[in-house]
DNA sequence: GGAGCAAAAATTGTCAACAATTTGTGTTGA
DNA sequence: TCAACACAAATTGTTGACAATTTTTGCTCC
Protein backbone atom coordinates (compact mmCIF):
# COMPACT_ATOMS: atom_id res chain seq x y z
CA UNK A 1 0.00 0.00 0.00
CA UNK A 2 1.89 3.63 -1.10
CA UNK A 3 1.03 6.43 0.33
CA UNK A 4 -0.84 8.13 -2.03
CA UNK A 5 -1.96 12.13 -2.15
CA UNK A 6 -3.74 14.38 -4.32
CA UNK A 7 -6.25 12.56 -5.13
CA UNK A 8 -7.89 11.11 -2.19
CA UNK A 9 -7.35 14.13 0.10
CA UNK A 10 -9.64 16.03 -2.57
CA UNK A 11 -12.65 13.90 -1.27
CA UNK A 12 -12.33 15.49 2.85
CA UNK A 13 -14.76 18.32 1.53
CA UNK A 14 -18.02 17.06 0.45
CA UNK A 15 -20.84 18.55 -1.27
CA UNK A 16 -22.99 18.57 1.81
CA UNK A 17 -22.44 21.71 4.17
CA UNK A 18 -25.59 21.33 7.11
CA UNK A 19 -23.63 19.70 9.88
CA UNK A 20 -23.84 16.40 10.53
CA UNK A 21 -23.59 14.92 13.79
CA UNK A 22 -22.29 11.97 13.85
CA UNK A 23 -18.64 12.59 14.59
CA UNK A 24 -19.40 15.29 17.22
CA UNK A 25 -22.47 16.24 19.39
CA UNK A 26 -23.55 19.08 18.65
CA UNK A 27 -21.61 22.00 16.97
CA UNK A 28 -17.73 22.07 17.18
CA UNK A 29 -16.62 24.74 19.73
CA UNK A 30 -13.24 25.39 17.66
CA UNK A 31 -11.12 25.33 14.89
CA UNK A 32 -9.52 22.22 15.44
CA UNK A 33 -12.24 20.49 16.18
CA UNK A 34 -13.83 21.50 13.22
CA UNK A 35 -11.40 20.19 11.24
CA UNK A 36 -10.91 16.80 13.19
CA UNK A 37 -14.35 16.32 12.79
CA UNK A 38 -13.76 16.33 8.96
CA UNK A 39 -10.95 14.80 8.55
CA UNK A 40 -12.76 11.68 11.03
CA UNK A 41 -15.79 11.86 8.66
CA UNK A 42 -13.88 11.55 5.40
CA UNK A 43 -12.52 8.29 6.92
CA UNK A 44 -15.27 6.92 8.07
CA UNK A 45 -17.26 7.50 5.15
CA UNK A 46 -14.53 6.21 3.30
CA UNK A 47 -13.63 8.91 1.09
CA UNK A 48 -10.34 9.32 2.98
CA UNK A 49 -8.57 5.84 2.30
CA UNK A 50 -6.09 3.59 4.77
CA UNK A 51 -2.20 4.54 4.03
CA UNK A 52 -3.27 7.73 2.33
CA UNK A 53 -0.80 10.78 3.18
CA UNK A 54 -2.06 13.71 4.95
CA UNK A 55 0.31 16.65 4.23
CA UNK A 56 0.15 19.42 6.53
CA UNK A 57 0.31 22.12 3.78
CA UNK A 58 -2.60 20.50 1.72
CA UNK A 59 -4.95 20.05 4.58
CA UNK A 60 -3.80 24.25 5.38
CA UNK A 61 -5.44 24.78 1.96
CA UNK A 62 -8.10 22.71 1.87
CA UNK A 63 -9.73 23.90 5.17
CA UNK A 64 -7.71 27.64 4.63
CA UNK A 65 -6.36 27.86 8.24
CA UNK A 66 -2.55 27.91 9.79
CA UNK A 67 -0.21 24.82 10.42
CA UNK A 68 -0.87 24.79 14.07
CA UNK A 69 -4.92 24.27 14.00
CA UNK A 70 -3.94 21.48 11.31
CA UNK A 71 -1.06 19.76 13.34
CA UNK A 72 -3.48 19.84 16.71
CA UNK A 73 -6.20 17.99 14.74
CA UNK A 74 -4.16 15.37 13.29
CA UNK A 75 -2.60 15.25 16.83
CA UNK A 76 -6.33 14.19 18.32
CA UNK A 77 -6.82 11.81 14.94
CA UNK A 78 -3.22 9.99 16.05
CA UNK A 79 -4.46 9.66 19.53
CA UNK A 80 -7.64 7.89 18.57
CA UNK A 81 -5.42 5.59 16.42
CA UNK A 82 -7.27 7.11 13.32
CA UNK A 83 -4.47 8.82 11.88
CA UNK A 84 -0.89 7.57 12.35
CA UNK A 85 2.29 9.77 12.72
CA UNK A 86 5.69 9.05 11.46
CA UNK A 87 8.13 11.31 13.18
CA UNK A 88 9.91 13.52 10.23
CA UNK A 89 7.99 11.68 7.93
CA UNK A 90 4.32 13.22 8.20
CA UNK A 91 0.90 12.07 8.72
CA UNK A 92 -1.56 8.88 7.19
CA UNK A 93 -4.32 7.62 7.46
CA UNK A 94 -4.48 4.53 9.83
CA UNK A 95 -3.47 1.01 8.07
CA UNK A 96 -4.77 -1.29 11.38
CA UNK A 97 -2.75 -4.51 11.31
CA UNK A 98 -4.52 -7.92 11.23
CA UNK A 99 -4.17 -8.34 15.19
CA UNK A 100 -5.87 -4.95 15.94
CA UNK A 101 -8.72 -5.97 13.73
CA UNK A 102 -9.63 -8.71 15.66
CA UNK A 103 -8.87 -6.44 19.32
CA UNK A 104 -11.50 -4.24 17.62
CA UNK A 105 -14.17 -6.78 16.87
CA UNK A 106 -13.67 -8.72 20.36
CA UNK A 107 -14.04 -5.42 21.83
CA UNK A 108 -17.12 -4.37 20.02
CA UNK A 109 -18.99 -8.42 20.52
CA UNK A 110 -17.95 -8.05 24.08
CA UNK A 111 -19.61 -3.73 24.93
CA UNK A 112 -22.19 -4.45 22.02
CA UNK A 113 -23.43 -7.18 24.06
CA UNK A 114 -23.61 -5.38 26.98
CA UNK A 115 -25.34 -2.67 25.12
CA UNK A 116 -28.06 -4.71 24.28
CA UNK A 117 -28.46 -6.34 27.60
CA UNK A 118 -28.30 -2.93 28.90
CA UNK A 119 -31.31 -2.07 26.99
CA UNK A 120 -33.31 -4.54 27.27
CA UNK A 121 -34.11 -3.51 31.06
CA UNK A 122 -34.91 -0.33 29.92
CA UNK A 123 -38.63 1.04 29.65
CA UNK A 124 -40.37 2.32 26.60
CA UNK A 125 -37.84 0.31 24.69
CA UNK A 126 -40.15 0.36 21.40
CA UNK A 127 -40.15 3.98 21.12
CA UNK A 128 -36.89 4.50 21.57
CA UNK A 129 -36.50 1.92 18.96
CA UNK A 130 -38.58 3.88 16.26
CA UNK A 131 -35.75 6.10 15.25
CA UNK A 132 -33.49 3.38 14.22
CA UNK A 133 -35.60 1.51 12.25
CA UNK A 134 -35.85 4.60 9.88
CA UNK A 135 -32.33 5.21 10.33
CA UNK A 136 -32.05 1.32 9.04
CA UNK A 137 -34.56 2.10 6.18
CA UNK A 138 -32.09 5.06 5.23
CA UNK A 139 -29.33 2.46 4.94
CA UNK A 140 -31.47 0.52 2.78
CA UNK A 141 -32.63 3.44 0.38
CA UNK A 142 -28.79 4.43 0.40
CA UNK A 143 -27.95 1.28 -0.82
CA UNK A 144 -30.56 1.10 -3.68
CA UNK A 145 -29.42 4.50 -4.58
CA UNK A 146 -25.75 3.45 -5.35
CA UNK A 147 -24.67 6.11 -2.40
CA UNK A 148 -21.37 4.68 -0.64
CA UNK A 149 -20.36 6.98 1.32
CA UNK A 150 -24.02 7.49 3.02
CA UNK A 151 -24.81 3.72 3.37
CA UNK A 152 -21.65 3.39 4.93
CA UNK A 153 -22.60 6.27 7.62
CA UNK A 154 -25.67 5.38 8.04
CA UNK A 155 -24.67 1.29 8.87
CA UNK A 156 -21.67 2.96 11.10
CA UNK A 157 -24.08 4.95 13.00
CA UNK A 158 -26.47 2.49 13.68
CA UNK A 159 -24.09 1.61 15.77
CA UNK A 160 -23.55 4.73 17.99
CA UNK A 161 -27.16 4.93 18.18
CA UNK A 162 -28.01 1.96 19.10
CA UNK A 163 -25.08 2.67 22.32
CA UNK A 164 -26.98 6.46 22.61
CA UNK A 165 -30.35 4.76 23.66
CA UNK A 166 -28.14 2.78 26.44
CA UNK A 167 -27.80 7.02 27.97
CA UNK A 168 -24.57 6.19 29.18
CA UNK A 169 -22.15 9.17 27.34
CA UNK A 170 -18.75 6.86 28.34
CA UNK A 171 -20.05 3.47 25.84
CA UNK A 172 -21.31 6.30 23.50
CA UNK A 173 -18.05 7.71 23.02
CA UNK A 174 -16.36 4.06 23.08
CA UNK A 175 -18.82 3.10 20.27
CA UNK A 176 -17.85 6.23 18.42
CA UNK A 177 -14.49 5.33 18.10
CA UNK A 178 -14.44 1.32 18.01
CA UNK A 179 -16.57 1.94 15.00
CA UNK A 180 -14.77 4.61 13.39
CA UNK A 181 -11.74 2.39 13.56
CA UNK A 182 -13.85 -0.33 12.46
CA UNK A 183 -14.73 1.68 8.82
CA UNK A 184 -10.67 2.03 8.58
CA UNK A 185 -10.48 -1.89 8.77
CA UNK A 186 -13.47 -2.52 6.11
CA UNK A 187 -11.95 -0.11 4.01
CA UNK A 188 -8.56 -1.74 4.19
CA UNK A 189 -9.46 -5.66 3.74
CA UNK A 190 -13.09 -5.31 2.17
CA UNK A 191 -13.44 -7.80 -0.41
CA UNK A 192 -15.96 -5.87 -2.91
CA UNK A 193 -17.81 -9.44 -3.87
CA UNK A 194 -17.93 -10.61 -0.48
CA UNK A 195 -20.08 -7.47 0.62
CA UNK A 196 -23.48 -8.49 1.80
CA UNK A 197 -26.42 -6.35 3.05
CA UNK A 198 -26.17 -5.59 6.58
CA UNK A 199 -29.54 -3.35 6.75
CA UNK A 200 -31.07 -6.49 7.29
CA UNK A 201 -28.95 -7.52 10.01
CA UNK A 202 -29.48 -4.73 11.64
CA UNK A 203 -33.70 -5.55 10.72
CA UNK A 204 -33.18 -8.80 12.62
CA UNK A 205 -31.45 -7.45 15.40
CA UNK A 206 -34.32 -4.45 16.33
CA UNK A 207 -36.97 -6.94 15.73
CA UNK A 208 -35.16 -9.21 18.73
CA UNK A 209 -34.71 -6.47 20.83
CA UNK A 210 -38.83 -5.27 20.26
CA UNK A 211 -39.69 -8.29 20.94
CA UNK A 212 -37.95 -8.46 24.30
CA UNK A 213 -35.70 -11.62 23.09
CA UNK A 214 -32.49 -10.65 24.75
CA UNK A 215 -30.64 -14.34 23.70
CA UNK A 216 -31.76 -13.80 20.10
CA UNK A 217 -30.89 -10.27 20.05
CA UNK A 218 -27.31 -10.86 21.18
CA UNK A 219 -27.32 -13.86 19.01
CA UNK A 220 -27.63 -11.47 16.22
CA UNK A 221 -25.59 -9.19 17.14
CA UNK A 222 -22.86 -11.73 17.53
CA UNK A 223 -23.50 -13.45 14.42
CA UNK A 224 -23.62 -9.52 12.78
CA UNK A 225 -20.04 -8.82 13.74
CA UNK A 226 -18.90 -12.53 13.38
CA UNK A 227 -20.06 -12.14 9.61
CA UNK A 228 -18.43 -8.77 8.99
CA UNK A 229 -15.62 -10.04 9.79
CA UNK A 230 -15.37 -13.12 8.68
CA UNK A 231 -15.80 -11.25 5.05
CA UNK A 232 -12.37 -9.27 5.47
CA UNK A 233 -9.55 -10.71 3.85
CA UNK A 234 -6.74 -10.67 5.90
CA UNK A 235 -4.34 -13.24 5.34
CA UNK A 236 -2.21 -14.35 2.19
CA UNK A 237 -3.86 -17.60 1.97
CA UNK A 238 -7.12 -15.62 1.65
CA UNK A 239 -5.29 -13.48 -1.41
CA UNK A 240 -3.99 -16.39 -2.82
CA UNK A 241 -7.13 -18.74 -2.81
CA UNK A 242 -9.16 -14.90 -4.14
CA UNK A 243 -6.63 -15.34 -7.01
CA UNK A 244 -7.46 -18.67 -7.64
CA UNK A 245 -10.83 -17.88 -7.67
CA UNK A 246 -10.76 -15.32 -10.11
CA UNK A 247 -8.30 -17.62 -12.48
CA UNK A 248 -10.67 -20.86 -12.55
CA UNK A 249 -13.03 -18.75 -12.91
CA UNK A 250 -12.42 -16.29 -16.40
CA UNK A 251 -11.23 -20.47 -17.79
CA UNK B 1 -14.49 23.27 44.58
CA UNK B 2 -11.99 26.59 43.81
CA UNK B 3 -8.88 26.09 41.62
CA UNK B 4 -6.08 25.73 43.17
CA UNK B 5 -2.54 25.90 41.83
CA UNK B 6 1.14 26.36 42.89
CA UNK B 7 1.23 23.91 45.68
CA UNK B 8 -0.45 21.13 44.14
CA UNK B 9 1.35 21.28 41.08
CA UNK B 10 4.10 21.33 42.93
CA UNK B 11 3.38 17.37 42.99
CA UNK B 12 4.13 16.59 39.35
CA UNK B 13 7.42 15.43 39.99
CA UNK B 14 7.50 12.45 42.37
CA UNK B 15 11.08 11.18 43.39
CA UNK B 16 11.36 8.51 41.77
CA UNK B 17 12.79 8.99 38.26
CA UNK B 18 12.48 5.71 37.19
CA UNK B 19 10.29 4.93 33.98
CA UNK B 20 6.88 3.39 35.05
CA UNK B 21 4.73 1.47 32.86
CA UNK B 22 1.59 2.50 34.04
CA UNK B 23 0.81 4.91 31.60
CA UNK B 24 2.21 4.17 28.79
CA UNK B 25 3.68 0.90 27.17
CA UNK B 26 7.56 1.51 26.89
CA UNK B 27 9.55 4.86 26.73
CA UNK B 28 7.56 7.54 24.77
CA UNK B 29 8.57 8.91 21.66
CA UNK B 30 8.53 12.44 21.62
CA UNK B 31 8.42 15.29 24.48
CA UNK B 32 4.58 15.66 24.37
CA UNK B 33 4.10 12.06 25.48
CA UNK B 34 6.46 12.14 27.76
CA UNK B 35 4.65 15.46 29.34
CA UNK B 36 1.91 13.63 28.99
CA UNK B 37 2.53 10.65 30.57
CA UNK B 38 4.07 12.74 33.71
CA UNK B 39 0.84 14.68 34.30
CA UNK B 40 -1.57 11.77 33.58
CA UNK B 41 0.52 9.66 35.68
CA UNK B 42 0.36 12.52 38.43
CA UNK B 43 -3.51 12.17 38.36
CA UNK B 44 -3.68 8.71 38.52
CA UNK B 45 -1.77 8.64 41.89
CA UNK B 46 -3.72 11.64 43.20
CA UNK B 47 -1.15 14.13 43.46
CA UNK B 48 -2.56 16.23 41.16
CA UNK B 49 -6.31 16.83 42.07
CA UNK B 50 -9.60 17.19 40.53
CA UNK B 51 -9.88 21.21 39.72
CA UNK B 52 -6.36 22.06 39.63
CA UNK B 53 -5.53 24.49 37.10
CA UNK B 54 -2.85 23.64 35.17
CA UNK B 55 -1.36 27.25 34.09
CA UNK B 56 0.85 26.78 30.97
CA UNK B 57 3.74 28.91 32.16
CA UNK B 58 4.23 27.21 35.28
CA UNK B 59 4.25 23.64 33.19
CA UNK B 60 6.61 24.94 31.21
CA UNK B 61 9.04 25.57 34.33
CA UNK B 62 8.44 22.58 35.38
CA UNK B 63 8.93 20.40 32.57
CA UNK B 64 11.76 22.63 30.63
CA UNK B 65 9.85 23.11 27.19
CA UNK B 66 7.73 25.33 24.97
CA UNK B 67 4.68 26.24 25.56
CA UNK B 68 3.72 24.43 22.10
CA UNK B 69 5.03 20.86 23.89
CA UNK B 70 2.69 21.83 27.33
CA UNK B 71 -0.23 22.91 25.44
CA UNK B 72 -0.05 19.52 23.01
CA UNK B 73 -0.04 17.09 25.83
CA UNK B 74 -3.28 18.86 27.85
CA UNK B 75 -4.87 18.94 24.49
CA UNK B 76 -4.04 15.10 24.34
CA UNK B 77 -5.39 14.76 28.31
CA UNK B 78 -8.53 16.68 27.77
CA UNK B 79 -9.08 14.26 24.79
CA UNK B 80 -9.33 11.55 27.14
CA UNK B 81 -11.53 13.27 29.65
CA UNK B 82 -8.50 13.62 32.26
CA UNK B 83 -7.95 17.65 31.90
CA UNK B 84 -10.61 19.81 31.17
CA UNK B 85 -9.49 22.55 28.64
CA UNK B 86 -11.61 25.91 29.30
CA UNK B 87 -11.14 28.21 26.29
CA UNK B 88 -9.64 31.14 27.15
CA UNK B 89 -8.99 30.53 30.77
CA UNK B 90 -6.70 27.47 30.92
CA UNK B 91 -6.71 24.04 31.97
CA UNK B 92 -7.78 22.20 34.86
CA UNK B 93 -7.64 18.78 35.95
CA UNK B 94 -11.30 17.62 35.18
CA UNK B 95 -14.35 17.23 37.91
CA UNK B 96 -16.70 13.92 36.81
CA UNK B 97 -19.87 15.15 37.57
CA UNK B 98 -22.09 12.43 39.05
CA UNK B 99 -23.73 10.84 35.92
CA UNK B 100 -20.20 10.88 34.54
CA UNK B 101 -19.04 8.51 37.62
CA UNK B 102 -22.21 6.53 36.97
CA UNK B 103 -21.75 5.98 33.30
CA UNK B 104 -17.76 4.88 34.03
CA UNK B 105 -18.82 2.42 36.53
CA UNK B 106 -21.29 1.01 34.97
CA UNK B 107 -18.68 1.08 31.39
CA UNK B 108 -16.32 -0.77 33.98
CA UNK B 109 -18.82 -3.55 35.21
CA UNK B 110 -19.40 -4.48 31.40
CA UNK B 111 -15.96 -4.32 30.06
CA UNK B 112 -14.13 -5.96 33.37
CA UNK B 113 -17.05 -8.84 33.31
CA UNK B 114 -16.28 -9.58 29.64
CA UNK B 115 -12.27 -9.82 30.22
CA UNK B 116 -12.88 -12.26 33.24
CA UNK B 117 -15.22 -14.35 30.63
CA UNK B 118 -12.00 -13.89 28.04
CA UNK B 119 -9.51 -14.78 30.98
CA UNK B 120 -11.63 -17.93 31.91
CA UNK B 121 -11.54 -19.58 28.13
CA UNK B 122 -7.38 -19.11 28.52
CA UNK B 123 -5.25 -21.67 28.84
CA UNK B 124 -2.34 -21.27 31.22
CA UNK B 125 -4.79 -18.60 33.52
CA UNK B 126 -2.34 -19.79 37.00
CA UNK B 127 1.07 -19.03 36.07
CA UNK B 128 -0.57 -15.68 34.44
CA UNK B 129 -2.02 -14.78 37.40
CA UNK B 130 0.99 -15.53 39.29
CA UNK B 131 2.16 -12.01 38.31
CA UNK B 132 -1.10 -10.30 39.64
CA UNK B 133 -0.42 -11.97 43.22
CA UNK B 134 2.54 -10.26 43.79
CA UNK B 135 1.11 -7.17 42.58
CA UNK B 136 -1.43 -7.49 45.17
CA UNK B 137 1.43 -7.98 48.27
CA UNK B 138 2.58 -4.83 47.03
CA UNK B 139 -0.77 -3.22 47.41
CA UNK B 140 -1.67 -4.61 51.01
CA UNK B 141 2.56 -3.66 51.67
CA UNK B 142 1.82 0.03 50.32
CA UNK B 143 -1.23 0.27 52.23
CA UNK B 144 0.66 -0.82 55.13
CA UNK B 145 3.18 1.78 54.92
CA UNK B 146 1.11 4.63 54.52
CA UNK B 147 2.06 5.04 50.88
CA UNK B 148 -1.05 6.21 49.47
CA UNK B 149 0.30 7.16 46.03
CA UNK B 150 1.74 3.91 45.30
CA UNK B 151 -1.24 1.88 46.89
CA UNK B 152 -3.73 3.87 44.86
CA UNK B 153 -1.43 3.55 41.59
CA UNK B 154 -1.06 -0.34 42.43
CA UNK B 155 -4.99 -0.78 42.85
CA UNK B 156 -5.23 0.69 39.40
CA UNK B 157 -2.75 -0.83 37.50
CA UNK B 158 -4.35 -4.29 39.09
CA UNK B 159 -7.53 -3.63 36.53
CA UNK B 160 -5.36 -2.73 33.67
CA UNK B 161 -2.51 -5.81 34.41
CA UNK B 162 -6.13 -8.11 34.22
CA UNK B 163 -7.05 -7.02 30.77
CA UNK B 164 -3.46 -6.89 29.19
CA UNK B 165 -3.82 -10.79 30.58
CA UNK B 166 -6.92 -10.84 27.93
CA UNK B 167 -4.14 -9.94 24.97
CA UNK B 168 -6.44 -7.75 23.26
CA UNK B 169 -4.46 -4.03 22.83
CA UNK B 170 -7.57 -2.27 22.42
CA UNK B 171 -9.51 -3.36 25.48
CA UNK B 172 -6.17 -2.69 27.34
CA UNK B 173 -6.37 0.99 26.21
CA UNK B 174 -9.83 1.17 27.46
CA UNK B 175 -9.22 -0.25 30.99
CA UNK B 176 -6.33 2.44 30.65
CA UNK B 177 -8.80 5.23 30.38
CA UNK B 178 -11.32 3.93 32.59
CA UNK B 179 -9.33 3.37 35.51
CA UNK B 180 -7.55 6.55 35.08
CA UNK B 181 -10.92 8.50 35.19
CA UNK B 182 -11.99 6.23 37.90
CA UNK B 183 -8.96 7.79 40.02
CA UNK B 184 -10.08 10.82 39.26
CA UNK B 185 -13.41 10.13 40.94
CA UNK B 186 -12.58 8.65 43.59
CA UNK B 187 -10.21 11.72 44.52
CA UNK B 188 -13.37 13.82 43.99
CA UNK B 189 -16.11 12.24 45.80
CA UNK B 190 -13.64 9.40 48.20
CA UNK B 191 -14.88 9.96 51.91
CA UNK B 192 -11.33 9.19 53.82
CA UNK B 193 -13.70 7.80 56.74
CA UNK B 194 -15.49 5.33 54.33
CA UNK B 195 -11.65 3.90 52.75
CA UNK B 196 -11.85 -0.06 53.05
CA UNK B 197 -8.85 -2.20 51.18
CA UNK B 198 -9.66 -3.21 48.22
CA UNK B 199 -7.02 -5.73 48.12
CA UNK B 200 -8.65 -8.34 49.56
CA UNK B 201 -11.03 -7.91 46.86
CA UNK B 202 -8.71 -8.12 44.30
CA UNK B 203 -7.39 -11.25 45.92
CA UNK B 204 -11.01 -12.69 45.94
CA UNK B 205 -11.54 -12.45 42.23
CA UNK B 206 -7.84 -13.86 41.94
CA UNK B 207 -8.88 -16.90 43.66
CA UNK B 208 -12.23 -16.95 41.94
CA UNK B 209 -10.34 -17.32 38.52
CA UNK B 210 -7.45 -19.49 39.80
CA UNK B 211 -10.58 -22.13 40.74
CA UNK B 212 -11.92 -21.37 36.98
CA UNK B 213 -14.95 -20.18 38.93
CA UNK B 214 -17.02 -17.68 36.46
CA UNK B 215 -19.73 -16.87 37.96
CA UNK B 216 -17.68 -16.51 41.39
CA UNK B 217 -15.22 -14.11 39.79
CA UNK B 218 -17.80 -12.04 37.73
CA UNK B 219 -19.54 -11.72 41.48
CA UNK B 220 -16.86 -10.60 42.78
CA UNK B 221 -15.63 -8.32 40.43
CA UNK B 222 -18.90 -6.92 40.05
CA UNK B 223 -19.12 -6.12 44.22
CA UNK B 224 -15.75 -4.85 44.24
CA UNK B 225 -16.94 -1.92 41.65
CA UNK B 226 -20.11 -1.84 42.93
CA UNK B 227 -18.39 -1.34 46.48
CA UNK B 228 -16.37 1.04 45.19
CA UNK B 229 -19.07 2.93 43.57
CA UNK B 230 -21.16 2.87 46.60
CA UNK B 231 -18.51 4.26 48.68
CA UNK B 232 -18.39 7.46 47.49
CA UNK B 233 -20.43 10.46 48.29
CA UNK B 234 -22.18 11.51 45.28
CA UNK B 235 -25.02 13.79 46.75
CA UNK B 236 -26.02 16.48 49.06
CA UNK B 237 -28.00 14.05 51.04
CA UNK B 238 -25.12 11.72 51.54
CA UNK B 239 -22.72 15.31 52.37
CA UNK B 240 -25.99 16.39 55.14
CA UNK B 241 -26.06 12.75 56.46
CA UNK B 242 -22.05 12.88 56.83
CA UNK B 243 -22.65 15.94 58.87
CA UNK B 244 -25.25 14.54 61.11
CA UNK B 245 -23.33 11.75 62.03
CA UNK B 246 -20.52 14.06 63.03
CA UNK B 247 -22.22 15.74 65.15
CA UNK B 248 -24.14 12.88 66.58
CA UNK B 249 -20.65 11.20 67.16
CA UNK B 250 -19.16 13.96 68.73
CA UNK B 251 -22.41 14.82 71.47
C1' DG C 1 18.89 0.51 -17.11
C1' DG C 2 20.42 0.84 -12.48
C1' DA C 3 23.30 2.62 -8.69
C1' DG C 4 25.27 6.38 -6.34
C1' DC C 5 25.75 11.05 -5.26
C1' DA C 6 24.82 16.04 -4.70
C1' DA C 7 21.70 19.61 -4.61
C1' DA C 8 17.15 21.44 -4.57
C1' DA C 9 12.63 21.15 -3.04
C1' DA C 10 9.26 19.69 0.07
C1' DT C 11 7.86 18.71 4.47
C1' DT C 12 7.89 18.32 9.41
C1' DG C 13 9.29 20.08 14.16
C1' DT C 14 9.74 23.87 17.11
C1' DC C 15 9.29 28.26 19.19
C1' DA C 16 9.23 33.27 19.87
C1' DA C 17 6.38 37.03 19.00
C1' DC C 18 2.19 39.18 18.83
C1' DA C 19 -2.87 39.43 19.45
C1' DA C 20 -6.77 38.50 22.24
C1' DT C 21 -8.88 37.52 26.51
C1' DT C 22 -9.19 37.04 31.38
C1' DT C 23 -7.82 38.06 36.00
C1' DG C 24 -6.10 40.94 39.57
C1' DT C 25 -5.28 45.40 41.61
C1' DG C 26 -6.00 50.09 42.76
C1' DT C 27 -8.92 54.06 42.94
C1' DT C 28 -13.12 56.57 43.40
C1' DG C 29 -17.69 57.55 44.87
C1' DA C 30 -21.85 56.57 47.41
C1' DT D 1 -17.95 48.77 53.26
C1' DC D 2 -19.28 47.78 48.73
C1' DA D 3 -19.84 48.54 43.77
C1' DA D 4 -18.08 50.27 39.59
C1' DC D 5 -14.50 51.42 36.73
C1' DA D 6 -9.81 51.82 34.69
C1' DC D 7 -5.58 49.92 34.10
C1' DA D 8 -1.86 46.56 34.62
C1' DA D 9 -0.55 41.97 34.73
C1' DA D 10 -1.18 37.32 33.61
C1' DT D 11 -2.62 33.97 30.60
C1' DT D 12 -4.32 31.81 26.51
C1' DG D 13 -4.70 31.55 21.26
C1' DT D 14 -2.47 31.82 16.94
C1' DT D 15 0.90 32.07 13.39
C1' DG D 16 4.97 32.98 10.68
C1' DA D 17 9.77 32.14 10.66
C1' DC D 18 13.50 29.28 11.07
C1' DA D 19 15.80 24.77 11.84
C1' DA D 20 15.91 19.98 10.91
C1' DT D 21 14.76 16.08 8.21
C1' DT D 22 13.08 13.66 4.30
C1' DT D 23 12.01 13.26 -0.48
C1' DT D 24 12.68 14.38 -5.16
C1' DT D 25 15.34 15.60 -9.03
C1' DG D 26 19.18 15.74 -12.01
C1' DC D 27 23.55 14.12 -13.21
C1' DT D 28 27.36 10.88 -13.79
C1' DC D 29 29.24 6.47 -14.22
C1' DC D 30 29.21 1.59 -15.13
Amino acid sequence: MTPTEAPAVSGIRPEKSVWDSQVLDGEPLNEVDRIYAEILDAVIDQRLLPGVKLTEAVLCDVFHCSRGMVRAALAKLAHDEIVEIQPNRGAFVATPDVKETHDIFEARRMVEGAILKKLMGMPDLESRLASLSSLVDEERAAFANGDRSAWIRLSNHFHVKLAQLAENAVLTDLMRGLTSRTSLIIALYDVPGRSACSFDEHDVILDCLARRDLDAALAAMHHHLQDCEQRLRLSDEEIQSDLRAVFTFKR
